[in-house]
RNA sequence: GGAAGCGUGGCAGAGCGGCCGAAUGCACCCGCCUUGAAAGCGGGAGACGGGCAACCGUCCGGGGGUUCAAAUCCCUCCGCUUCCGCCA
């Protein structure tokens, strides 16, 4: 949730971001007049509370009927304590669902408008000439015994797969690099729960515009998580750190794609299940764009071992998430496609995950402070598209990147 | 799935319906003492909201109830522990 104080003093800058945000600006009127209300009604709440303290305790030392009258008195101060609280709370339910609905507040530089308004920040590398008719991942996959997706299909549905041997062994490569450089640049490898409650799914950001992309358990219910961003955001919940802290989380995420049929049905580029190794970091909110440079140069240096072009571009404020300030992702280029498509994203949180999740640290004077929070992936089973794709040879085999050659054990995998 | 118990400040751990934001110990901070430290002594220190401030209010797992008054009684949800059963 975005800061009510910044709200209150500068009511511009959350239309302003709404604005870029292609959102509703009169939520922002609307939760200023809440607030307005509510403020009132905790001062009188407050004030009839306090007399109430004073009365409560007379009754305790009176007698006879000095008590009695005292009682009179005191029980009809209840009644509008009751009153004066109940005021007090429906105004703040009506703060906090108004709240709810206002996304964080998007970074100034970044670029206005949808989907298609990104900007190219860089690009790196440059697409490979064939001298012979590239094959997509999914033959490739198939011919050398790494993906099925047929058989993926009759056990799960549409959009799962299996990955088996060099695939698997692939992955697991993959994988196990990011653990290896998370852990060499000072982050601590986790693996994490994939379902979660609803308050820490809430806190994340997930539950509100963007909730028919997550998969819900009712009887238990609980969450699948798309991303282990949700669990180590909820990881912290309600501390007060003494530091900053970096993880890299390793998990299998869920994801429905509802609404997002026909688009990328070959293969396995957008998938229901995937595994990720994500970074993730609790900075001080000062410190937080600096981060965000940080995660993205991390990305980058994963991009440079799989050696396969890319770009980089800075999000535009329609196509941002609930909880992002700022996103920049990494995308490969996929010769099949003759596209460049994502790999990594990282979003820069500032206090918005960490207001809802209530993770504060100390300052230098002891005083605790709302956290920032940022995300960034280091890599996930979509790699395995660029890395077949790029690297693929006229036999159909595979030369594996040399960064990953101990991961995988092996310089090339063939057509079985 | 059944049964019982428990959930209090950074940690441990007291707490009679009003004198409880809460004893005590440890840890922490500041003094004194000491060449320095430890010990000892004295003092300080929770979180959140409202207010320019003095100050006021809220918070004893969450929510609801009883009562003039709830950490304390009742209901409910969540979590933890133990025992039994079942399954891996």
């Amino acid at each position: 949730m975005i800061d009510l104080k910044v709200l209150r003093e500068n009511p511009e800058i959350v239309r302003a971001s709404q604005r870029a945000r292609g959102e509703d600006e009169a939520v922002v009127d609307s939760l200023l007049s809440a607030d307005e209300r509510r403020r009132s009604a905790i001062s009188r709440a407050d004030t009839l509370r306090a007399e109430q303290k004073v009365l409560g305790k007379e009754v305790g030392k009176a007698k006879g009927d000095d008590r009695a009258a005292l009682l009179v008195k005191a029980k009809d101060l209840a009644a509008e304590v009751k009153a004066a609280e109940a005021e007090q709370n429906a105004t703040a339910d009506e703060v906090n669902e108004l709240l709810a609905r206002i996304p964080n507040l998007v970074h100034p530089d970044a670029p206005v408008g949808g989907e298609d308004d990104f900007v190219v920040v860089k690009t790196v590398g440059t697409p490979r000439e064939f001298d012979f008719e590239p094959q997509d991942h999914l033959d490739l996959g198939t011919k050398l015994g790494a993906i099925d997706m047929e058989r993926g299909a009759k056990v799960g549905g549409s959009r799962f797969y299996f990955l088996r041997g060099v695939g698997a062994q692939l992955e697991l490569a993959l994988l196990n690099m990011a653990a290896a450089q998370a852990t060499a640049n000072g982050f601590e490898l986790m693996i994490t729960p994939t379902l979660v409650r609803p308050e820490i799914m809430a806190g994340t950001g997930f539950l509100g515009a963007h909730s028919s992309e997550i998969y819900h358990l009712p009887n238990d219910d609980l969450y699948l998580v798309g991303t282990s961003e949700v669990p180590l955001a909820g990881y912290h919940a309600d501390e007060i750190l003494d530091g900053e802290r970096r993880y890299a989380g390793w998990s299998s995420c869920y994801r429905r794609e509802a609404g997002s049929y026909g688009k990328d049905t070959r293969g396995i580029i957008r998938v229901h299940q995937f595994n990720k190794v994500e970074m993730f970091s609790y900075v001080k909110p000062e410190d937080a764009e600096a981060e965000h440079a940080r995660l993205l140069g991390w990305e980058e240096e994963m991009l440079a071992k799989i050696e396969v072009p890319y770009r980089v571009i800075d999000t535009a404020t329609g196509d941002l998430g609930t909880s992002a300030h700022r996103k920049f992702d990494c995308e490969a280029w996929v010769p099949t496609q003759q596209k460049y498509r994502e790999l990594t994203s990282t979003s820069n949180c500032t206090t918005f995950q960490a207001r809802r999740l209530n993770v504060r640290y100390r300052d230098e004077n002891g005083k605790s402070q709302i956290a920032a929070t940022l995300n960034g992936t280091l890599a996930t089973t979509r790699w395995i598209v660029a890395i077949l794709e790029n690297h693929q040879n006229a036999d159909g085999s595979v030369t594996i990147p040399e960064a990953m050659r101990p991961f995988m054990g092996t310089d090339v995998i063939k057509p079985r």
